[in-house]
DNA sequence: TTGAAAGCGCTACCAG
DNA sequence: CTGGTAGCGCTTTCAA
């Protein structure tokens, strides 16, 4: 494509007539100018459309205002509906968003990149972008491998960094780690109220923090209940739909027998109760579920699915607000507290109302 | 956040005893550097971990390697799996993405910037992307209002763009319009095979191009098949699970008298369906549908979803290659042709197999 | 094959 | 209040 025209503060101060360092002040406004001048070059600027060039700008001010983005898929809602409120907060505060999809893990979803994490990494750190927050990946594995470690360590030391996630020992950045079970505790009560006794979780990578985390807890809150850990009625695989269908199916073809189910999210719930459908077993007639992380279409299933909100709104703007801080050189807020909420609808067969508690 | 040091090609010089000059012919590769010196320095950039800094090598260079994507919500799987392929080409192809929801529309979504499309098109000059993409949002409108014309204008002068959707009259930038109808009228023919004489079309945002398109589609293909069109089985709103379960809603509430529908996507035809099952009408068993517009999960919903697949995977790679291509001035290949096919499953109360059919 | 040096467009410092 | 100017980190002539 032929090379386009741009308009430089160079030629702004020639064409008002005044130095270029002039020019550089009515752009950044704080310092005095003479309105006259100051007119003159407003005139200017506007009659050429002048907009300063982010790169030079860049170069010597140290920022970009750009923060990166790094998540595994963003086609998942649980991503995507957390990048959209980040953009919200970002934009407020003049913040632009360089996105990158690992791709990392998603072994159901057809698209695959072949670059590693620590590619991203240098990418940032290349593009200069002013901080980095990373969400899911690498970083969720319980068992982070050495070379991520590596990669993130270095990141780390370029630039501020938010992780969403659990501290990563002698990593030096900000981690923060949402989960922690409540609501998967008082998924169960309900459950258990309702009299179910054999609770199956489907769904969720193994050695990933959260799946484990709410495995931990499940594990907790039956303990807790006076039931018992049965290890068959636990079926892990991944995040997506065809995950959920997949990991009910195995447990259908070793008989497990239970009356209700937690599954990791809506999208797993929805090939879980498809799985079911296909056994000639309906939600909520014979099996209840819960969903542990609600999407936005759980709403309008059939049946409605009740899930617990975990407020990913909230987490974002936390998140992104942590790093423009961080970012800014100011001091982060006290933590605050993000209230999950156990949504009740039709999936367990009742429609009692809304329970509150807290979280992180 | 404190000033993290960055090495500079300058250090690396210093540290390798060349000159910069010396250090940037080995960065870049082309040009002939001596053996043992290339090595020296390939040594020292190894150790210090060195990478340029993008922003100074842009502002030379003057490409950035960033291509600006400008798409109304992400969280839409439509828009949310097309990322996923754009960014994929353009990572193979070196490419970065700076991603923006202007979250035009999406009047049924909570969340709503203030910024106009043309501040995201500004940005994308001020931050010197290479290119850009624009997918849906005020493009998409039947009637394009002045000021966005003219600042995407102004943003056609300064930068590649290519957009997808309908070409407006005066811009000078490449547009990619897939939409022909031909899925519709494929599906209505489906409908009208397995019998139905009264089909609603439901969902989508007046005056989008896409609904136009698709709704005319509809319309000439009843006329083709011998029906007669009935605005009262007509029911817009916009493209998401909300919204087809207003417009199935109003379709009842004016006592519409219909068979079989087409949803203008599966989030609507979701929504639909809830309506329908609220006042006791079952599909398929009462009603039929055929999504237009095939999302991820409707292989696991139940009814398993008839649907149209669209390719977007292979409209997304069309896309950026093509903006790829420009960006790189390279002449852009023939148009492939993208063929959109209606996968039959359960929704039409019948399991026929796949039929395919040529679209763009 | 190599180094010196001239900028890319801008900010910020220094003198006046 | 204003203009001159030294860079930011890099690429790219131009001589040597």
């Amino acid at each position: 494509m032929a090379e386009k025209e741009h308009i430089t503060i160079t030629q702004i101060a020639e064409l008002s007539n005044v130095s270029i360092a002039t020019v550089s002040r009515v752009l950044n406004g704080n310092v005095s100018v003479s309105p006259d001048k100051r007119k003159r070059v407003e005139e200017v600027i506007q009659k050429y459309n002048f907009s300063p060039n982010a790169l030079a700008r860049g170069l010597i001010s140290k920022q970009t205002k750009t923060i990166g983005v790094i998540l595994p898929d963003i086609s998942n809602p649980y991503f995507s509906s957390m990048f959209l409120e980040i953009e919200r907060s970002a934009l407020e505060a003049g913040y632009t968003l360089l996105l990158c999809n690992t791709l990392f893990g998603g072994s159901s979803h057809g698209i695959r990149n072949t670059k590693e994490e620590s590619y991203y990494f240098q990418m940032m750190i290349d593009k200069q972008v002013d901080g980095v927050l990373i969400i899911g990946g690498q970083v969720d594995l319980t068992a982070v491998e050495e070379n991520y470690k590596q990669a993130l360590k270095r990141l780390v030391e370029q630039l501020p960094v938010v992780v969403i996630g659990k501290e990563i020992e002698d990593i030096d950045c900000i981690f923060i780690h949402p989960e922690n079970g409540q609501s998967v505790t008082s998924a169960l009560n309900y459950l258990y109220m309702l009299g179910h006794r054999k609770i199956a979780f489907v769904g969720g990578q193994p050695n990933v923090t959260i799946t484990e985390d709410r495995l931990n807890a499940y594990k907790k809150a039956l303990q807790n209940l006076g039931l018992t850990v049965d290890d068959s009625l636990i079926s892990l695989s991944d995040y997506y739909s065809q995950d959920g269908y997949t990991a009910m199916n195995n447990l259908i073809s070793r008989n497990a027998s239970f009356t209700a189910f937690l599954a990791i999210n809506d999208n797993v719930a929805l090939g879980a109760e498809r799985a079911l459908y296909d056994q000639s077993m309906k939600v909520p007639d014979d099996i209840a579920v819960i969903s542990c992380d609600q999407f936005l279409t759980g709403e309008y299933h059939i049946p409605r699915l009740t899930s617990i909100n975990q407020h990913h709104d909230l987490l974002a703007r936390l998140v992104i607000t942590t790093l423009i801080n961080a970012i800014q050189g100011n001091a982060n807020p006290p933590k605050f507290t993000i209230t999950t909420e156990l949504v009740i609808r039709e999936s367990c067969g009742t429609h009692l109302g809304i329970r509150n508690h807290a979280a992180i």
